[in-house]
DNA sequence: GATATGATGAAAATGAATTTCATCATCAGA
DNA sequence: TCTGATGATGAAATTCATTTTCATCATATC
């Protein structure tokens, strides 16, 4: 974590940036935090430790970061967006509509049909978006995880 | 395309509702105009030939579709949704990040794969979004399209 | 330390989507 | 056909996430 820390610090330095005392709790709290987090979430977290810090700090690293590669910007439909680090590699999501759960899987074969389908359509595929929406184990219908979770 | 207007009317009708001629206009409107479009596009559009229907109507009017099973909503991340009729059978998409177009594609294939990822977490799906972004085949890098579209 | 410039946070602006509300239109019943 | 109840309309207001603005502060460099 602090070799990561330190390696965005001088990534920025390199790119005319400076330090800053804000930026790095925000930074650092990202990582920390549990992935597919909201501004509003990692704001409120972030505050508890440094209660001064602004919504508009926290949109404004998460910019950053995903400019520098290290953030990813998701989008489950619910009106925020949602952030996750980007150290892990590429998957897609499983999204709990009950109960907000977020699934992480990765399929090589659907992966490897994607690039058939781009090919006979002679499209050059940059980035794509899997989600499939619907209700966790938990939360299946049959279950009441309401009450009794 | 009549007898479409006629069931949906009918639909509305059952449903405790009353026929309104704004809402014909952008009903018959949204079928004929070209798939994926938003609603600032279909209401010029639809002003056209009904030039005192107001937006608020167009974005009712396709959320009552959409509530009817005749339209989806989607979002490729461009910050305004956009609609498609809901009569021809699901796909997914291609969207082209310069020229905007838009390619459909069903791949049973790939389908087959999400059920088995969601069977695997004991996941039970009710929708998913697939969507490719990059460059359709005019503006893939190398090509200029722009220049000799 | 002085200076230039990046970063900050509050407030304002933006922009899509939704809600409110007074008015209009449509339907059902008399 | 008239009439009352209620759905639909459009303009304006509202909401809400995000972005921009701007005066001020902090940091790097000399
Ligand atoms: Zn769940
Ligand atoms: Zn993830
Ligand atoms: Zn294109
Ligand atoms: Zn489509």
């Amino acid at each position: 974590m602090k070799r990561l820390l330190e390696r965005i610090d001088r990534e920025i330095l390199a790119a005319g940036g400076k330090r800053s005392r804000s930026r790095a709790v925000v930074i650092e709290g990202f990582f920390r935090a549990r992935d597919h987090v909201t501004i509003e979430e990692l704001t409120r977290s972030v505050r508890e430790s440094a209660p001064g810090i602004g919504a508009v700090t926290v949109y404004r690293t998460l910019k950053l970061l995903e400019r520098l590669g290290y953030a990813k910007e998701l989008d489950f439909g619910e009106g925020a967006r949602r952030y996750e680090s980007n150290l892990s590699p590429h998957h897609d999501h499983l999204v709990c509509r009950q109960c907000g759960t977020v699934i992480e899987f990765k399929d090589r074969g659907i992966e490897n049909l994607q690039d058939l389908v781009t090919r006979r359509h002679g499209f050059h595929p940059t980035a794509h978006r899997l989600e499939i929406y619907g209700f966790c184990r938990k939360c299946a219908p049959g279950n009441s995880p309401e009450r009794f979770g």
